[in-house]
DNA sequence: CGAAAATTTGACATGACTCAACTGGAGTGG
DNA sequence: CCACTCCAGTTGAGTCATGTCAAATTTTCG
């Protein structure tokens, strides 16, 4: 658990005191490769910070297919946001492609911890600043890339998911399907 | 300006001395039809609040054509995060499509007010939280559901933006052409 | 080795785009 | 008050990117 202290640590300096104080509030958890760390429906009550092992967080549309919003892996946090800050039913599954272990923090520890050392709050402020501007740029690339363009970025940006997961996540994530991923890939291989 | 501090105050409780350290670091300021907040490749050193006005973040791509990031009226906040946050050139066009007022905040000025009242940190975090999980919704909807169905949800989300911005614009918000959407539209208006 | 899962391939279908022409206001100026 | 222009919106023909479905092939792994 200390991974995740020194990791936090490395934004914003904390004291031996406020150290123990966030540690006390953790634990550590194992999935096996296809558990689910949260699920669909249910209310989120745990951010989970990935220790090692790959995460996908996807949801099922009207017609029964499946779309992967986000992958996680080494230390990216995961779990349903909207379900945690709202406390309502969550609309997404997370869920592990690997064997994985992750570092769980209660909403209700997180919001109390809040208060007892509010450098967190910059912490994580600072955190989903960046996972926003993030997730418009991804936006922004939908709406002005073919795909071919964004799974070249794709693999760019993210070598090492792409080696870790299943293409045909690969194209749910980028929003096309398998089959033209496949397509494309041959057309890039014939180049 | 007290009407933005009244804003704040709706989240996080705020003591006179706070209302006055905030409000003095605040700049009211008018823009035209028109005019740009802030333009692609300036760094972006403010944060708007609108309190009167529409506003559009745009952007335009490898080819030369508008895609429309969002919208912004009454309420909202407007500027480019991204910029801001990392201090480097912006990424979108910040502009007003009504004469517009607006309350602003310069970046260093809000930095030093989270060090003075670090509640103000909890009141952007949870702002964040909430545009974020926003954003996730919208890669969600424009990966499942056609271009008429977004249109639709569009219309009932955003009833006060579709009444006051032209409809090429929704358009390219929607991440269609203006032609598509004008089938749509007939094709919703015959049935 | 054999079965299940992942990937590829190909024929065909469709949603959305491009381009060009047309319509219908909303000014603007003579 | 008309003629003119400008801009948003519409319509239609042809095209392209991507989807669907079904089958073949390759990989993974018990």
């Amino acid at each position: 658990m200390e991974v995740l202290v020194d990791h936090i640590a490395k934004t914003i300096s904390l004291t031996e005191e406020e150290r123990s104080q966030l540690m006390s509030k953790l634990t550590n958890r194992r999935y096996l490769k296809g558990q689910y760390i949260g699920q669909e429906g249910d209310i989120t009550r745990i951010l989970s910070f990935i220790r090692k092992g790959t995460v996908r967080t996807f949801y099922l549309d009207a017609s029964g297919s499946e779309h992967i919003i986000s992958f996680g892996i080494e230390n990216w946090w995961v779990g349903d946001l909207g379900s945690l800050i709202e406390q309502k039913p969550a609309d997404y599954n997370v869920q592990c492609l690997e064997d994985t272990e992750v570092i769980q923090i209660s909403n209700e520890d997180l919001q109390s911890l809040y208060i007892t050392i509010p450098k967190l709050e910059r912490f994580f402020r600072i955190l989903i600043e960046r996972a926003y501007v993030s997730t418009q740029k991804r936006i922004v690339r939908k709406q002005s890339l073919p795909a071919k363009e964004r799974y070249i970025l794709f693999l760019e940006h993210y070598p090492e998911i792409a080696s870790r997961v299943p293409q045909y996540m690969i194209a749910s994530y980028l929003g096309i399907t398998k089959e033209f991923l496949s397509q494309i890939r041959s057309q890039i291989a014939r180049t």
